[in-house]
RNA sequence: GGGGGUUUAGCUCAGCUGGGAGAGCAUCUGCCUUACAAGCAGAGGGUCAUAGGUUCGAGCCCUAUAGUCCCCACCA
């Protein structure tokens, strides 16, 4: 037991990876199915394989094995499943990139070697993930480890796919989509990132076809208008509504094309006038699709100027064709003018190439039907979302949900099993490689060359990492799991998917709650970023200060769904509480050498003992109170709140006397705050896992097991019927308190041994070592009252001064009476409202009489040593 | 344009079903008291964004206004 004194101070770098390494030996984090326990279970959500992790992985992976830690040592049989994403695009552009340095394309080396190289993409950074989530004591069950690309997440992607294909809610279509023309690919909606952009509006003359004269439209784009098929105004709007119906001419090709009315025109905005080119503007297609409109593609997917476009404009570049049509514009004087225009451009979130609305053809999950029941459960309380607000932003998500575009043009991610028969155009999805055509018999088959956006497997990931389709032992007793954690930027991205997925594929909510936590910021509240160079890496802070300092800096004072600053500040307060911790087990330890850890009767208590063990009781239901309602912020703040108030500043402090006192008072001291440490620890340990099973292993406790990891946090009950006889210890704690603040305010020192002097009586005697010790006073019990009192529950206490100074006396007499009326004041205002009296509650109505009354014993009290002055 | 946060001490933030405004940091004062100076004991500091309303009673509920942040939509 003396390890710890000659260590001296609290040093995580010698002791973290060692302990890590036998809880993973043993085989504590593993979960078992059937086990007769109740789950509980999350899904870790799998982070990218694209790099590293940060430190917004390590919140929301501190969360997670905090709930499982705590759960687990309250009886669950508690899985937490790690695994990891393929993230296809975000990844594909890495491996492209990397490539690039290479001197390579990923056309020039082939998809087979391609996949080669994502495999050992995937793996060098999935590895790095696990070995920095090890670093942070997180007490994941390795051996069920999952990766969305695996052999078993595939085929459950693939089972999904062709299941909700043949339920007909997955089908081909033609959208407008989002086309980056460098990537070649489509880009889903929330991976374009707009910017405003200087540019132009030109204003543009399109003569009537009947020579009626001409109309002017404007726009931002005079390069798509060899693609236009109509223009159209506001049906509302008064200037127009005798032009609608009559026809047109395009400049530079003179096509014919007629003016519609549609709502979609704002008349206050340009001319109140749209030129609707339906293959190159997404708003247009609408308005297209409304009026029967043709789509006329003018740019292709390469972004030059197609065919279609007259002789001197096809092939070039969007940019040369925008110039060139002004051009032709001016020459003809069809260009009315040229305004300077601001307006926001959307990019590739990638490679910020700017982004090309175009028509092609995709695949789409139909979502009226899938959504439902992923409204419903919310609604119905099937699944509920911490803090709850977030439901509306999942309500409104779900509610003007379009469709989900789910192909991909890159080579990252799993391939679309979807066959087409180039004899006979038959469509066939399936698992594995189809080479004949099941209807025409043919041989010409082909695959369809696009992958799943990842997403897809994202969605799906509670019910793979469990063996879906096969109904596994785990899938059984595990699903529905209990709880996910994820940040509130992914809620509607990835939580709704993953709710109607489950439920579709295996009938239930995929989890029953939802824990949505914030962004961790920098200490002035910005964004971590890399242009920014704020990041801080979480192996950092464990490397000088240990994992434990970093998860309490991380998850300390954060409060639910909101963001949480991290701070040098914050990490030199997490470090300095463990330090206590650390000081606390030592005080603990040095004193237990040579003393036999004793079982007690209550009987046998001291009251200090009494509110030791019944303050520890109390604080064990609050905190599992506030972790069974995943409030863990408020859960931290309450058992750091505790150790240091409760437990270092009065506990210990109080224990001294009786352990110096030595002998069975020792002995029994010793035991009881033994007994409240370990719980303590346990109540720590899902916190800060390492130094509490250090601690744990080095010293006597009563129910000490092989780890703590395995200990058992119990309700502590059998100490709460211990409160009533530690109030004499509250009355003792609120004494010291005035005696020191008393001796201060008389310009005492605290280390100066002040005399004070009360009547006989039980208390005093009980606690006359308690009060000299910690007050820094000497107590004459029985001694001649003559100085400043202290008046409380358990009789007055005076302050013994060699020269009483009556005008002092006085002063401070009169402090006292003040702050007393004033409080006399406030229940006899409240208490002659006869509305109060009749509508408050009836206890808040006694609690405030009882005060009153109890005042204005103190005011006469406190009058008649006044008047004894005068 | 649509939706949602947030505004409380110098700073970062708690504040439960409406019932005497809280913590940490910072600042100031005093202390090396046999676990801990990475410490201990104390103190000062607030028009709860503004204006109305509901209520016996509002930091909390309602309405409006302002600042600030985020999500979604995408501005011919």
């Amino acid at each position: 037991m003396q390890f710890m004194r000659k260590e001296g101070t609290y040093n995580p770098a010698s002791y973290e990876s060692e302990i890590y390494k036998i809880w993973e030996e043993k085989g504590y984090f593993k979960a078992k199915a059937n086990s007769g326990k109740k789950p509980f279970t999350i899904v870790m959500p799998p982070p990218n394989v694209t790099s590293k992790a940060h430190i917004g992985h390590a919140l929301d992976d501190t969360l997670q094995d905090i709930l499982i830690r705590y759960k687990r040592m309250r009886g669950y049989e508690a899985l937490w499943l790690p695994g990891s994403d393929h993230a296809a695009l975000a990844t594909e552009h890495k491996i492209v990139e990397k490539l690039a340095n290479e001197g390579k394309t990923k056309e020039s080396i082939g998809r087979q070697a391609f996949d080669k190289e994502a495999w050992d993409w995937y793996n060098f950074y999935g590895d790095s993930i696990c070995d920095q989530f090890r670093k942070m004591g997180f007490s994941a069950d390795w051996s069920r480890y999952r990766f969305t690309m695996d052999e078993s997440s595939t085929n459950a992607v693939l089972e999904a796919f062709i299941r909700l294909y043949n339920k007909g809610y997955i089908y081909r279509g033609t959208r407008e989509t989002n086309w980056c023309v460098h990537c070649k690919s489509v880009i889903s909606d929330d991976e374009v990132v707009y910017s405003d952009e200087a540019g132009f509006m030109w204003h543009i003359k399109y003569k009537f076809v009947d020579g009626s004269g001409e109309i002017i439209v404007a726009t931002t784009r005079p390069e798509t208008l060899y693609g236009d098929t109509a223009v159209a105004v506001n049906p509302e709007d008064e200037r127009y509504k005798a032009i609608v119906g009559k026809k047109v001419i395009v400049p530079i090709i003179n096509r014919e094309i007629p003016i519609i009315a549609d709502d979609y025109v704002e008349s206050e905005f340009g001319t109140g006038m749209v030129k609707i080119t339906p293959a190159h503007d997404p708003n247009d297609y609408e308005v297209g699709k409304r009026h029967n409109l043709d789509v006329i593609e003018v740019i292709s997917k390469d972004g030059v100027m197609t065919d279609i476009t007259p002789e001197n404009i096809r092939g070039l570049s969007i940019l040369e064709a925008r110039e060139k049509t002004v051009e032709l514009l001016k020459e003809n004087g069809l260009l009315e003018k040229i305004e300077p225009y601001t307006h926001s451009v959307g990019h590739c979130e990638r490679c910020k190439t700017a982004i090309e609305p175009m028509i092609t053809e995709q695949w789409f999950v139909k979502m009226t039907e899938l959504v439902k029941p992923a409204i419903k459960c919310v609604e119905d309380g099937t699944l509920q979302i911490y803090p709850k607000r977030f439901e509306k932003n999942y309500f409104h998500w779900l509610r003007n949900i379009r469709d989900w575009c789910i192909s991909r043009q890159i080579w990252t991610g799993h391939r679309i099993p979807i066959y087409y028969c180039k004899d006979c155009k038959n469509i066939m999805a399936s698992k594995t490689n189809i080479e004949k055509c099941d209807k025409c018999g043919g041989l010409n088959i082909y695959q369809d060359p696009d992958v799943l956006d990842t997403w897809f497997s994202s969605a799906l990931w509670p019910i793979t990492t469990l063996g879906w389709p096969e109904k596994t032992p785990d899938l059984e007793y595990f699903y529905p799991t209990t709880v996910l954690v994820t940040g509130f930027d992914i809620l509607t991205q990835w939580v709704t998917k993953m709710v109607y997925m489950g439920i579709e594929c295996n009938g239930n909510v995929p989890f029953t709650n939802c824990l949505i936590h914030g962004l961790v910021r920098d200490s002035q509240g910005r964004k971590m970023s890399k242009s920014l160079g704020n990041g801080i890496d979480p192996l950092d802070i464990i490397k000088d200060y240990g994992a434990d300092t970093l998860r309490v800096a991380l998850v300390k004072d954060m409060s639910m769904g909101m963001d949480t600053r991290f701070s040098e500040n914050k990490v030199s307060d997490a470090r300095g509480f463990i330090n206590k911790v650390w000081n606390a087990s030592k005080f603990i330890s040095m004193h237990q050498e040579g003393i036999e850890l004793v079982k007690f009767e209550s009987k046998d208590l001291s009251s200090t003992e009494k509110w030791i063990l019944s303050k520890t009781a109390e604080i064990t239901e609050i905190i599992c109170k506030n972790l069974d309602k995943f409030d863990v912020g408020v859960a931290l703040t309450n058992i750091v709140s505790f150790t240091l108030d409760n437990f270092c500043d009065w506990a210990i402090e109080l224990s001294k006397p009786a352990i110096f006192a030595g002998g069975e008072s020792k002995q029994r001291m010793i035991s009881v705050l033994s007994t409240a440490f370990e719980q303590i620890l346990k109540l720590l340990h899902p916190f800060i896992p390492y130094v509490t099973d250090y601690i744990y292993q080095r010293l006597d406790l009563p129910e000490k097991q092989e780890s703590i990891m395995i200990s058992e946090i119990s309700d502590f009950d059998e100490y709460k019927k211990l409160l009533d006889g530690a109030k004499e210890t509250d009355e003792l704690v609120e004494l010291i308190t005035r005696m020191r603040k008393l001796k201060l305010d008389s310009g005492k020192k605290a280390s100066d041994k002040v005399v004070f002097a009360c009547k006989e009586s039980e208390f005093a005697n009980a606690h006359r070592a308690e009060i000299e010790k910690l007050a820094c006073v000497v107590l004459e019990v029985g001694g001649e009252m003559q100085g400043t009192a202290i008046v409380t529950g358990v009789g007055e206490f005076v302050m013994v001064q060699e020269k009483v100074d009556a005008e002092e006396l006085k002063a401070s007499l009169l402090k006292d009476i003040e702050s007393v009326k004033f409080e006399i004041d406030r229940s006899t205002k409240m208490l002659s409202n006869e509305k109060f009296v009749a509508k408050a509650p009836e206890a808040l109505v006694k609690t405030e009489k009882e005060k009153l009354e109890k005042n204005t014993e103190l005011l006469n009290a406190l009058q008649t040593k006044l008047n004894a002055l005068n």
